[in-house]
DNA sequence: GTGGTCTAGACCACT
DNA sequence: GTGGTCTAGACCACT
């Protein structure tokens, strides 16, 4: 369900990162499930456990999953998530960052809330992207 | 008219790009204007000049600027930008990858619609942000 | 009487360890009582039988109860209780370590002092923590 | 200036940690002070260079340390330094178990009280432990 | 020069 | 079985 860009600039345990939220989000992982272990994911993807453990220590620095000694890794409910000002602040940065991108390339501000809309929709139907 | 943050996590040559588009789009900056020597700009925000360099030499790549020899960098007439499907797919991936970090901490699509149309208005009144 | 967090740092034996011994400090368990079983116990706490066995054994190991081959686990007379100077250096260190953490926090001496006095009490007068 | 314990319980990354904290608040090493690099402090300590740059990244994360991109990396000012209640609780916890470990060493809470006088009065004079 | 990422592989504590 | 730590060493982006 994980796939690596092996050339993207996108370090690889942000990939991980990334996509296990998208599925999460998606409701393909829900709360409480477990999730492979390092060495599974490890040898699923094709990357190095140390790789897999980083990304997965990152997500329970965010409240996103949590490890239960020796048993495995879990899927936290998600209320639980912590939101800082610091990644609002984040946010609302890179939308600036990648709507100042856009208006250079001469896509329209509409066009972007279309893309918004349609990628909400694919996270709420649990559509693949 | 350029401020750096050295504890962004944004490289500084890429806030220097960053910051000279936005000049650019609000007219602040405007096409054919003669933009300060490499030696200049990084007096002027204390910054290496290997690094001001940088940003522009990508900022040419990109068909932003254009250096002629002994004469100095100026800024060109925009319809020349240079847009390839590459850019358009990675700008639809930075804005997927905002939305998806957005629903992570509860921001709603509307928010994300006012923010952008928060943004272009600056843009256009120039503004600063 | 004992309580597991699963999600704690601390491993499960060692929250077993330290639960029995604030048991017995408070006087809930007394010296010569006999203990759960490890099959009883780890029924009773929902934990892996290898989990209390050794908690067990390291509470033997450090004197604190002892195992009669084929009558059970007793609570050892607390005067057999063995102090080695490397506990005491030990203990040294993670009230050193307590203190770092604390001054860096902002916490006062006399905010730690206070704290020691309250547990010093509940122990005492078995009230529970 | 730090001093790496092979046998400790303690992860090297986490002695590193406490003793660049204990230096700090002792005032060796000052706000804005540059500190070695990932590179120097790893061959000075004679640890593996990833092991000196988790515990940098850890420190950076709890706002003790900040990286300057490609320049180095600096102790921030401390009043910056983030303190979550869940911090102040572990702060408590961890106090609580040495009490409790002291108490059955048959050490006296006014001799815990000295112990955390002493250690403050070396923190403040500079002295080292 | 600086720190960040990654692989390969070992060892360990915990359940 | 599980994840956490550590070494050794490579490569890369940034200043």
């Amino acid at each position: 369900m994980i796939v690596i860009n092996e050339r993207s600039p996108i370090p690889i345990y942000e990939q991980i990162i990334q996509q296990l939220k998208e599925l999460i989000l998606k409701g393909a992982v829900t709360s409480g499930e477990k999730l492979p272990s390092v060495r599974e994911l490890s040898a699923t993807i094709l990357v190095n456990p140390n790789t897999v453990s980083k990304a997965y220590q990152e997500l329970e620095r965010q409240g996103v999953i949590e490890t239960l000694r020796g048993k495995g890794t879990y899927v936290c409910s998600q209320q639980a998530a912590k939101i800082t000002p610091e990644m609002l602040e984040q946010i609302r940065q890179s939308l600036k960052q990648t709507v100042l991108e856009a208006s250079y390339a001469g896509i329209s501000g509409e066009q972007l809330k279309t893309w918004i809309d349609q990628y909400l929709l694919e996270l709420r139907s649990g559509t693949n992207a």
